[in-house]
DNA sequence: GTGAAAGCGCTAACAA
DNA sequence: TTGTTAGCGCTTTCAC
């Protein structure tokens, strides 16, 4: 590396011979620990002003915290997870928290393990997996190196935290207005599993598995129609462009997120149809933009500022010392848009 | 922090013990370094494998590289980043290198410096500054303490690399593209300046001068019509409103990105226009979701996988020790899509 | 080709 | 209340 002219860092030493006290009264004054006078904090305070020093994170961590929270994402193309990060951030940011990002890779237990690795060996405080694809054991081997919340999933774990939408209630709410509005044939579009056999911990498979089971209380179990592709704009056309050439074809489709709802009306405009004239679509996520006039797409509002603000405070509760795992559930809503109306004609 | 069942990591000491050799030549495996025999690089690797021993980025850092790259992202709302960031991704993961993204906070400087100052405190190897607003100043010095790339800005600097769309060429495409179709009454919506004077190297600087410098090359400078907004759904919807109270409105709008042409439609919409039948709009970033079927906007691609791959390239050979700066543009082409049509009536 | 030892900047015992 | 000192895990001279 070209060390020509990159200038040393100023260093607790710096600061502690400009303000003439040890290096360790200046290490308090950094962590407002104990056993500071006014006059020493202020000497200090003022040698850091001057030299306009921070702490070296790495060689904090050699020894205790880096005030670094790591967050695992899928990808970076969900609008949803930003809603996220920018309640977490506020949140920890309050007690010098910095957060951190790395993309898991989405479907990909793999890439996703070597970035969960990456934010161990890069000694974050604590970390916040977002909707991983991994193993619940893989989760809690995590758990057992690091504090760890884990936001989306279905699982209970002694080891780690859950912050989580209540998919059930949500997949319900969906399918139950369509149901109400008259809707028989109605499809849903879901994500291929990662693993083989629809992981129940899986935030999907709820869902897929809701739409199912709410079908077959209304005695429409031979009207299940489930295409299988990925939580993403491209499945999303995939999946209607499948439900699409089914006969007869579904008068609406609860898509599994909006993205997912988002392609879909791609294919159906495409196919001539009009949405809701010809067929509803509802989504999942309520993402800021699919509410605009010319989408106007009915889907389920979970609340994720709320989500990343507690995901934020149980990371902090850990790091503090608390052990004992605990669940946080988000009832959802459902917010009826102009994307779904009763179907053209009845049955 | 409960250090209770964490386990303590496995060190550089265990896989030596282990190996029956020294932490120096375990050190000097690790690295690929000169003077390791086949024999000790295979005893060694035996006992890394055997005790899943990975080395502990914080003590690395201490001494020499972190193979981290530090991405600023102003947030993770735009589908563009995540391109750069998946090319950036694929080029530095062949030579053993992590992506960590922060955000820096749209149009925030004093945001964006925590920021960037907590990538230089956590020792990353190199940062990449995506379009960040601050001042050049600031990314000069940043670029003194560390290896520095910035991306989507139109500054001049010795101490960084520049990676940027030729935004003067894009609006140039768009504008007379419009014109071409007979447009005279075009607006433009852009995004209000973090700093104020319109600094020369933000690219929605150069996107509005080349629109206005296009408009009165035609001699239509009495029909610029420039709606200061922001980057984003809400903008691209306030700023379409404002151009459409305007007397006669205009027949054409270029929204200074996609997203800002996604929430123009929803103002045109809502105002019972139709696209591109009353007025025709534009975008810029070409992004996935504009192309979809019932969206189709007309938009200029500027190639965020080859930005993202030339970012990493370049970050990896200023880290090898590269000093001099270079400058990679990348020239945008127009892809005409149905939101664009010839006005109503001519003139 | 290999290993002993110093030291990176910080925190936390412990001593004063 | 303040300072002295011993490491944290690693890389890097510099002997051997």
């Amino acid at each position: 590396m070209v060390t020509g002219d990159r200038r040393r860092r100023v260093t607790i030493t710096d600061v502690a011979d400009h303000a003439r006290v040890s290096t360790t009264a200046v290490s308090k004054v950094l962590r407002n620990a104990y056993g500071v006078s006014a006059a020493m904090r202020a000497k200090v305070q003022a040698a850091i002003d001057e030299l306009g020093y921070r702490p070296h994170n790495a060689a904090r961590a050699m020894r205790g915290r880096t005030f670094t929270i790591g967050v695992l994402l899928p990808h970076i193309r969900n609008p949803f997870f930003a809603e996220i990060l920018d309640a977490l951030t506020e949140e920890i940011s309050g007690h010098g928290y910095q957060a951190i990002m790395v993309q898991g890779g989405d479907a990909d237990p793999e890439a996703e393990r070597r970035a969960s690795d990456a934010l161990v060996d890069r000694q974050v405080d604590g970390v916040l997996m977002v909707a991983p694809a991994c193993t619940k054991a893989q989760l809690e081997a995590l758990a057992r190196s690091v504090p760890t919340v884990v936001l989306g999933r279905h699982d209970r774990s002694a080891l780690y935290d859950c912050v989580l939408d209540d998919d059930e209630v949500g997949a319900e709410l969906v399918v139950e207005h369509l149901i109400a509005l008259g809707h028989r044939r109605i499809g849903h579009i879901t994500q291929r599993d990662p693993l083989s056999g629809r992981p129940a911990a899986l935030l999907q498979t709820i869902r897929a598995r809701t739409y199912e089971r709410v079908m077959a209380e209304h005695d429409l179990a031979d009207q299940i129609a489930l295409a299988a592709t990925a939580y993403t704009e491209e499945g999303g056309y995939e999946g209607a462009r499948e439900l699409l050439t089914r006969a007869p074809r579904p008068t609406a489709i609860f898509a599994g997120s909006d993205q997912v709802a988002f392609g879909a009306l791609a294919a159906i405009h495409e196919a001539g149809l009009a949405v809701p004239g010809d067929i509803s679509v509802a989504g999942y996520d309520n993402a800021r933009m699919i509410r605009l006039a010319h989408i106007s797409l009915t889907s389920v509002d979970q609340n994720g500022a709320i989500m990343g603000k507690i995901a934020g405070r149980l990371l902090l509760e850990r790091i503090g010392g608390r052990a004992a795992a605990v669940r946080f559930a988000v009832i959802p809503t459902l917010v009826t848009r102009r994307s779904t109306a009763p179907p053209r004609s009845r049955g």
